[in-house]
DNA sequence: ATGGGTTGATAGATATCTTCTATCGATGAT
DNA sequence: ATCATCGATAGAAGATATCTATCAACCCAT
């Protein structure tokens, strides 16, 4: 029965009976035969069909909701009884946004000293996908904003709080300045995050709040490429502070506190609100909060 | 996989292969396969058995745990889709301690009104064992002392507070009282609930207290028995004010409060602690919430 | 000790269910 | 109109599950 529902959960992230099958290694007939006998066995239709996936009947939405649980506390038991056996051990999923990557290790460093036996697979991801993974089960914690869009079924660990800065050449318009305001930073040609990410949300808000625009000349999901980019001295960028100290920068790049608002955001770990968590995830819980009053500043 | 979780259960609560296969619906050897066969996807022994069952292993008790969880919810599932479609049907399964069976009808009686399609299943049963009934999932709620004993895993609705009541004859020689003391009650030969009942250790408590003893002429499990010796008019008894009313007395028969103290026990509705109940069940809880103001006093 | 009764494990046969491959019909895009 | 995609269906092979029958260990009483 629970493989069954792992179906749904499977079809309820590909939307395609095709590929939810092959992600839970069965044929496609094997898992419409399973979707359908949920169905017989519910008395009511959960997926609406017509040649294609067309999505969840009401009745199906609330089993897929029931289906993240079930299959959720089953995968959980199963942890939690290896646990006992073999101590902490298995491998811990997890996704960050871009601009969280670089402090990742400060949470992985201490826990893999006293967890030797877990293994990591972490996922740069934008904040919407997160959730998105973590509601599917396909990862056990996330790295995203707390405080800003809705976070849904999480609860979260406060980790520590970004704030901004304009990385720019010495040389160049600002870059001697000790700090600019957001204005100033409008009249900057920038290198920022696509706008499926949160922090360039973030930013586009700011910069228009000081009556600016964003209208970035080059945009990457990839904190590295707009990294690089800053580093040949050519280009300018906004990005936390936490990023910046931890790629290190060249003598002739500074990295200038942006203030008039000192905008900050909080940065946290989310994973689901369930009780109890899978020992591994609870562990990861423990980290956070432990190292959360050192990173903070 | 839930079916075969669904085996740990009965077997917890049977504590006999054999009875749990039967309540299972499947013959023992079935039902050994199944334990079998969780034991090795889990990789460790869940029952100790020489011979015979000897208990759950530390991880078959936690795997109970997990089962009484996921068990729960796919049946809560099975609810609300069926809800969903049919409106509320079913049938609600409910336990009370023997004192509260007469106010059972207050709640029972507005629910049917609502939902005419479910259909009731009321035990009637000592407090600890409600609590069972309740953990393993025998019942979808239970009405029981909410304040004396700790409860468990259970959310409660309190529902009316229990006064006491000497109820004797009107010739007896505490008969023509107003009132009376603990320390009075203790001095006459009284009808009493056995031992198993906390209304029964309540009692004793008072009596204790005012410096008495507890020796009851006649103990039963039964308010019904109970009550057919005090009509008679030549045996007294301890009952809550409330079931004295219910069952009705003859004229010759009086229910005198007792007070120093004046002793009052909370009795509420207990339901599993987890969200979200079946629809069956969550109708009851805004049932209590709805009557109990109307019954406490 | 010994025999009867009880308990859970095991063996083997049968039935059921599951999953696969192959193919079809419907739909939508070009 | 043709082609490609998607999910449903049919049929065969394989895997599982369940049953009956029986066994071995153990408990208890004589």
């Amino acid at each position: 029965m629970i493989d069954k529902l792992e179906f749904i959960l499977a079809l309820a992230r590909e939307r395609h009976f095709g590929r939810a099958a092959e992600t839970c290694g069965v044929t496609q007939p094997t898992l419409s035969a399973g979707v359908k006998q949920l169905e017989e066995q519910m008395g009511v239709l959960l997926v609406n069909r017509g040649s294609r996936f067309q999505g969840f009947t009401p009745e199906g939405q609330r089993v897929l909701e029931w289906a993240r649980r079930i299959v959720g506390d089953s995968r959980t038991m199963r942890e939690e009884i290896n646990s006992l056996r073999h101590g902490l051990s298995g491998r811990l999923r997890l996704a960050a946004i871009p601009t969280a990557l670089a402090m990742v290790a400060a949470l992985t460093t201490p826990y893999r000293e006293k967890h030797p036996n877990v293994q990591f697979t972490i996922y740069s991801r934008n904040s919407i996908e997160v959730l998105e993974l973590l509601d599917n089960l396909e990862i056990d914690a996330g790295i995203t904003y707390v405080e800003n869009e809705p976070l849904g079924r999480v609860s979260n660990v406060p980790l520590y709080r970004e704030h901004y800065r304009l990385l720019t050449s010495a040389d160049a318009p600002l870059g001697n300045r000790d700090s600019v305001s957001w204005a100033e930073v409008a009249q900057v040609p920038l290198c920022l995050l696509t706008p499926d990410m949160q922090n360039r949300r973030i930013i586009d808000r700011l910069l228009k709040s000081a009556g600016g625009e964003s209208r970035p000349t080059l945009e990457s999901d990839s904190m590295i490429l707009l990294y690089s980019h800053v580093r040949t001295g050519r280009w300018a960028s906004v990005m936390p502070a936490k990023i910046a100290d931890t790629l290190g920068l060249t003598d002739a790049i500074r990295a200038i506190p942006i203030i008039q608002p000192e905008a900050v955001q909080t940065i946290g770990l989310v994973v689901p609100a369930r009780e109890p968590m899978t020992p591994i995830t609870a562990a990861l819980v423990a980290e956070a909060r432990r190292v959360a009053p050192q990173l903070s500043g």
